[in-house]
DNA sequence: GCATTAACACGTA
DNA sequence: TACGTGTTAATGC
């Protein structure tokens, strides 16, 4: 992974968000018209080169992120141990609010797999919101709830024996349409970029995706992933044939 | 055995 | 040109 090569930090760079940004931000749209004007005016966005740190662990908590445009990748790296990426953050990802609403230093680091977009809103108007909202408490609650199912697949996806499988549910993830509502049925991502959200080589993600795409429920295409079948791909299970077991 | 790194040819943006 | 993909060979646990 290359470093990021920064002189001024990244977010004392940012710049208010594009109307088309804000169109496409999921939780903009159930506000009032003076809530929705408000958050839209205190928010921040930032372009993030391949490498670049959009938060680390042990800084004060500053913004609640989305991505905009791109692919970040949540970790532990510079953590002691080994490094652990826990998930890839494809278009239409927010997070960062655990750590909001306690007010606790960021927990992990999220870095740019891409050169990326992405937008903050500060913790005050984050606050805010919660306090005074109820269709923004509506959002945080329902998108809290289906991570915490996402991370139960991702303790289900670590014990799978099989490469395939865990590619296959690794890149179902990234589909997930409450979540990632910015991914539509093409996924930009390279197949470097996939071994790293999914901790595989390059090469061995390459076999993987092959294998999804003869069984119909990929294409593969340059640059990005097709889903053709996303229930598919988040159940498929891939074992020897019959045929292939040693005989008596 | 299975996955990894390294290396290369080839195609695409 | 720089990047992404597909493939093979050598190496390691």
């Amino acid at each position: 992974m290359t470093s990021a090569s920064q002189s001024v930090p990244l977010w004392q760079r940012a710049r208010p968000l594009t109307e088309a940004e804000l169109s496409s931000i999921p939780w903009l749209a159930p506000l009032s018209a003076a809530e929705c004007e408000r958050a839209a005016s205190s928010m921040r966005a930032v372009t993030a080169q391949v490498g670049d740190l959009l938060c680390r662990i042990g800084k004060a908590p500053t913004y609640w992120f989305g991505v905009i445009d791109g692919l970040l990748k949540m970790s532990n790296d510079s953590a002691q141990g080994t490094p652990i990426t826990f998930t890839g953050l494809p278009p239409g990802a927010w997070f960062g609010e655990g750590t909001l609403l306690k007010r606790e230093p960021y927990r992990y680091n999220i870095q740019a797999l891409r050169r990326s977009t992405v937008a903050g809103l500060p913790i005050e108007s984050f606050h805010e919101l919660l306090d005074t909202s109820l269709a923004f408490n509506r959002f945080v609650l329902r998108q809290l709830n289906e991570r915490l199912g996402q991370f139960i697949a991702a303790v289900e996806i670590d014990r799978l024996d099989d490469t395939d499988s865990r590619v296959a549910r690794g890149l179902a993830a990234l589909f997930h349409p409450v979540l990632y509502p910015g991914v539509g049925q093409l996924l930009r991502i390279t197949q470097q970029e996939l071994g790293y959200v999914v901790g595989l080589s390059r090469q061995r993600v390459n076999e993987a995706l092959n294998l999804l795409q003869q069984r119909g429920l990929i294409r593969v295409e340059y640059g990005g992933v097709r889903v053709l079948d996303l229930d598919g791909l988040r159940t498929a299970l891939f074992v020897l044939p019959e045929d292939d077991r040693p005989g008596p």
